[in-house]
DNA sequence: CTGGGGACGGGGCCC
DNA sequence: AGGGCCCCGTCCCCA
């Protein structure tokens, strides 16, 4: 009996020894795999790296060569950004890039364009716009920001020869002074072509979102003179909209921009952006495909109609102005494109490049912002691709409206608000955030009861009385009532024998 | 033929 | 007075 329990004993302890044993074993298996899959996984990542780079490097260059192709006598753009490109910083920097030629700007081919891959949780691009005449650069010209800057600080200019552009070094000893401006500009959105009335110089305002890809800006006969399309006496002027803080004065900073420099008026900016949710990363299609995009609308996006004044910068070369300080009202939890819209957002950037038609500037972000009406989830990715399909076909439409008439007219004094996407103009900048989502498939308003978006707020409501089942609108004829008033109009056709199809 | 949504212009109100 | 905002009406399109 004794030795039977001591037989057992030790059969335990054997048995405790070999699962011991083979824990471990196990355990050294995993570790094995796991190192071997994490290195796999940094070198994709170190691949991944370099081929972005390579990747927004060959970009910039085309997009350079382009614009040297068909715009001998122009501006250069050095594009510095990226951390969005990684999906890992959001638009604390912002980033646009506005060129304004003057005098003898010329793109160069020596000029090195730099894709900083840096921290990436603060980007901006920068615009280094040369010119030979110095008394283009007025006071308060100062140096141009490097990137990592709060954005915060005060939009960098630098005049003279003096100045090393951290980016763009160009060789002080083969080129005559110049006077640089570089307009760093702050996190925003451009949602519209202002147009202004002044006939100064040109300035080709070049926003690129955070993006690496094609050069939108690169097209001179859809940008014009400021990045716009081209009118005559007329400069059309980019709107970007900011919810706050966000807003760089530069230069003037007394906020009179806009008011003293009628002459030398070169951009005007609304501009509102949720400082501290920005993710306005219009990236690169890796990172809409990750879901950036949706990201942004969900941080940026709410109600186009404002409650409160906006920002307002206005860029007088060296100045922006900053008209309005109210925060706005973010819902971060409203994701406005509602899942899957990354790929359909890429696919509509892509008509937008490859279309001749189509302004070719930046989606437009339109950032003003209200509180929804609701806050339902968004659609599904089904109704994602409808959405977007719906907005690629009204992106034609609006187009084809503006070819045929829509679009303003250079000395149209009641519509100076362009679209950047189909050039149509319109008389208040709330009327043109209001059609960009058009083109951006913003959808603010959610109904409570389906999962229903409307970009308006008039068609949330017309769409509840599905739900309510009132019928305001009877046939005086019939019996026959409706939701809408266009149906009963339509309705009552059918009583006067007039028939649609004979 | 209807239901329903997209888009836009116009008018009223407010600041 | 002028501009911005909001609401409404309307047309168009698609299912």
């Amino acid at each position: 009996m004794a030795n039977c329990m001591v037989f057992h004993t030790q059969i335990a302890s054997i048995m405790e020894v070999l699962a011991n044993a083979a824990v471990a074993d196990i355990c050294k298996l995993v570790d094995d795999d796991y190192a071997v899959f994490r290195l796999e996984i940094t070198q994709s990542q170190k691949e991944n790296r370099a081929l972005r780079r390579k990747l927004q490097l060959l970009e910039l260059r085309v997009a350079r060569e382009r614009v040297l192709a068909s715009r001998p006598s122009s501006v250069k753009i050095l594009d510095r950004h990226r951390g969005m490109a990684r999906g890992e910083g959001h638009l604390a920097g912002g980033h646009r890039s506005f060129v304004k030629p003057a005098g003898r700007n010329t793109w160069r081919d020596d000029q090195p364009i730099t894709v900083d891959e840096g921290s990436g949780t603060s980007t901006h691009h920068v615009i280094v716009v040369e010119s030979v005449d110095a008394e283009d650069a007025g006071p308060g010209v100062k140096l141009e920001r490097s990137e990592g800057e709060d954005p915060g600080q005060s939009t960098d200019i630098q005049t003279g020869a003096a100045g090393v552009l951290p980016v763009a070094t160009e060789d002080p000893t083969t080129t005559p002074p110049r006077t640089r401006r570089s307009i760093t500009d702050v996190s925003g959105t451009p949602n519209a072509v202002l147009k202004s009335e002044t006939d100064a110089e040109t300035l080709t305002v070049a926003h690129r979102l955070l993006h690496t890809g094609s050069d939108h800006r690169s097209d001179p006969e859809r940008l014009g003179p400021l990045g716009c399309p081209p009118a005559p006496s007329t400069e059309y002027l980019p709107v970007f909209h900011q919810s706050q803080k966000m807003v760089n004065s530069c230069g003037n900073t007394d906020g009179d921009a806009l008011d003293s420099g009628g002459d030398d008026l070169s951009c005007f900016y609304t501009t509102e952006m949720d400082s501290g949710n920005i993710s306005l990363g219009l990236e690169t299609p890796t990172d809409l495909s990750r879901g950036d995009w949706n990201q942004c609308n969900s941080s940026v996006y709410s109600e186009g109609c404002l409650d409160k004044k906006g920002k307002v910068i206005a860029v007088d070369d060296v100045t922006v102005k900053v008209e309005g300080d109210t925060p706005l009202t973010w819902n971060a939890d409203e994701n406005h494109l509602g899942e899957g819209h990354s790929q359909d957002f890429l696919d509509y950037r892509e008509s937008l490049e490859t279309n001749p038609n189509v302004s070719s500037h930046s989606p437009v972000h339109t950032l003003r912002d209200r509180a929804p009406v609701s806050t339902t989830k968004g659609p599904s990715d089904s109704h994602g691709r409808v959405l977007f399909d719906q907005v690629l076909n009204s992106n034609d439409r609006a187009r084809a409206h503006a070819q045929r008439g829509g679009a303003t007219s250079g000395n149209n004094k009641e519509k100076r608000f362009l679209c950047m996407f189909c050039n149509k103009g319109f008389s208040c900048l709330q009327k043109v955030e209001i059609h960009q989502r058009v083109h951006t498939g913003v959808k603010p308003f959610s109904c409570t009861q389906c999962d229903m978006r409307f970009a308006e707020a008039g068609s949330l409501k017309r769409h509840q009385r599905v739900h309510t089942g009132e019928k305001p609108y009877s046939c005086p004829q019939c019996h026959m009532r409706f939701t809408q008033a266009g149906s009963l109009k339509r309705h009552l056709k059918v009583h006067v024998g007039e028939r649609l199809f004979v």
